[in-house]
RNA sequence: GGCGACGUGGCGGAAUGGUUUACGCAGCGGCCUGCAAAGCCGUUUAUCCGAGUUCGAUUCUCGGCGUCGCCU
């Protein structure tokens, strides 16, 4: 009763299908799509979002729950999830979350907590300083953080001091990062493939999406009022329709340059992965649902 | 068949008579607490073949092979 699984793997490695044959086959499951991207309502196809069948099945949370003209967050997505487990605790139920986006999953199998938004001290930030400015500022006020950040890492540097400036405590002090992997309940699963097979499983999954229509998906939603968020419109398969439509690429550029993109996605989400001692992988051979969901199911139950 | 151009790493593309042949892409590895399907860092791989000139050739000369273009 009562239990957290997690089932990891890069995009296209099935652990959707397997999240759902585990979550039918134990009573009482729902699930926890961690995935950036799910979270957009209509962006159905290109994200690989579980079916409406599927969530008829079985509680979903974590999907179809901002526009996609907002800027989602890994803040927002914590809090979200909050309120989701309290809901899962009231049904007395068991979560298994499933894991595309690393930082997502790891946020809430370590529990991490944002340390909060300072929109204004930020604007300052990114307007006028070079940097280099920025990276001698962080040194002063936070020598823990910037040891782990890259000189030339703007966006991380920029978040680090919006932090320390913002809050009056230093950024380094709102947790360890996410390279501590403390001894957690939540039993984790990992689907690997061989990095060939997943890149052809990848291709063939983007040419699937391109004939269920993904060009009309993209062009519905920029023809929105409110049209699409920077966040939303950088998914994989949006951001290249989007040039086609534009014009400046035909569909076969878009196309190769998707799967191109989504394969070097999915090599980064296995490195990212691979850090975390905690998780226990399976190498599958070809039918993710046969070989991997009764570890699933035994976890769960 | 004739004429011309070209032949540099997996791909594109610079440069040079001489310690280590730029750069981009892909590949590989790493980083990461509010854009994370994002962002950042590191890194492997090459001068078509043969002969000649030269102290020394990827670079110059000749031949071969190959590619492309034009011509008949």
């Amino acid at each position: 009763m009562n239990k957290s699984v997690v089932v990891l793997g890069p995009t296209a490695s099935g652990k959707s299908d397997v999240a759902m044959a585990a979550a039918t086959a134990v009573p009482n499951v729902h699930i926890i799509a961690a995935d950036a991207m799910q979270v957009y309502r209509r962006m159905d196809i290109g994200t690989a979002k579980p079916t409406d069948d599927d969530q008829r099945q079985v509680v979903h949370y974590g999907v179809d729950i901002a526009e996609p003209s907002e800027r989602y967050s890994v803040a927002r997505f914590v809090e979200d999830v909050a309120v989701a487990r309290k809901k899962i605790s009231n049904a007395g139920a068991s979560e298994l979350i499933v894991g595309g986006t690393g930082l997502y999953v790891t946020a809430l199998v370590d529990g991490l907590s944002m340390p909060g938004d300072y929109p204004k001290i930020r604007a300052q930030l990114e307007a006028n300083r070079d940097t280099e400015a920025l990276y001698e500022q962080l040194s002063e006020l936070d020598p823990e953080a910037v040891k782990k950040i890259d000189p030339n890492n703007r966006r991380r540097m920029i978040r680090a001091l919006e932090v320390c400036l913002g809050s009056g405590k230093t950024f380094s002090s709102f947790g360890e990062g996410i390279g501590a992997y403390p001894p957690v309940d939540t039993v984790q699963i990992g689907i690997k493939w061989k990095r060939e097979a997943l890149r052809e499983r990848i291709a063939l999954r983007v040419h699937r999406m391109i004939d269920a229509g993904l060009v009309d998906e993209v062009r519905g939603i920029m023809n929105e009022p409110k049209g699409i968020s920077d966040t939303a419109r950088q998914a994989l398969g949006y951001k290249e329709i989007i040039e086609h439509i534009e014009r400046r690429w035909t569909l076969e550029e878009a196309i190769d340059a998707t799967i191109l993109r989504t394969q070097q996605f999915a090599v980064r989400q296995e490195r990212w992965y691979r850090r975390d001692p905690r998780i226990k992988w399976v190498e599958v051979q070809n039918d993710p649902i046969a070989e991997v969901t009764p570890l699933v199911v035994a976890a769960l139950a």
